[in-house]
DNA sequence: CTTGAACCTCTACCTACTGTAGCTTGTAAG
DNA sequence: CTTACAAGCTACAGTAGGTAGAGGTTCAAG
């Protein structure tokens, strides 16, 4: 039996976090002790790690959740879960694309700057500059 | 003399978040007609501007906040702004690498993926294999 | 003068946690 | 067996950067 500080350490995980995940759904309610403490078993380690894993893939808590619920369902189609990973690949896709764009503004208005004092700064100008930013309306990052 | 409604409409900004930026001081408070409605001047319109394509960069409202007390203050070195503007590039860099490295490992856990039902899926496995995950405790995305 | 779109304030909600206050439990040492 | 103290508990507030809705008021065109 683990206590929720072992569970943490041993999951890179914050207690306080471990509890959220309790208290929408993700993780079920533990046993607790007469005094009202948490203790977890080997299952709650690999459902916490599997989250976690997915977490550090990108996966909202959303998408976790489907793919908890499908893992609980061994009987169901793959292909539900590969259409969960797809949609994420497409939008760690999107995320790219947007910030390699980013990066090359960035990179671009910073090759300009004189240095000189702020009155006559190359950033501040690009950041001001309206024919760029009022015709693009397109999603921020 | 603009409406609020119409400041949205040409910055792509929501009426609300107008009003939010107003609230935490990134945009001061505009005149009022007699009625309350409030009026806004073409500074304002150039102010808010400037803090939406900041934030199409990427930049937190912290920052753009620090660019915006330089772009007042005209007689102070460029330097700060280049080196506000040299960590959002890093940030961006950063995040830029993280996500590549995830793209790749999605790619590769739907390439093996097989396709048949839950319980074997290999999306599935790779997202619970521990090997991976605990001794991995990285940042997330 | 009427209509209705656009404005107003205020409050609550979103994601995914994180932090704090004030209190209780568990455990190891003496 | 007692004591000390780390680690646990609940409950609530706060973070970024907004978004949504209720319920009421104002503006401008017809």
């Amino acid at each position: 039996m683990l206590t929720i500080g072992t569970l943490a350490k041993r999951t890179g995980t914050k207690v306080q976090t471990i509890r959220y995940y309790e208290q929408i759904g993700l993780l079920p309610e533990p046993g607790r002790t007469e005094g009202g403490q948490r203790r977890y078993g080997d299952s709650d380690l690999d459902r916490l790690a599997f989250i976690r894993h997915a977490r550090q893939l990108g996966f909202t808590l959303e998408a976790i959740r489907e793919l908890l619920d499908l893992s609980d369902n061994p009987d169901r189609s793959c292909a539900d879960v590969d259409r969960i990973a797809h949609r994420q690949l497409k939008e760690v896709e999107v995320r790219i694309t947007r910030l390699d764009a980013l990066r090359k503004e960035l990179k671009r208005m910073l090759g300009e700057c004189s240095r000189d004092t702020v009155a006559d700064c190359r950033v501040l100008e690009v950041l001001r500059d309206h024919a760029a930013c009022l015709t693009d309306h397109g999603q921020g990052v």
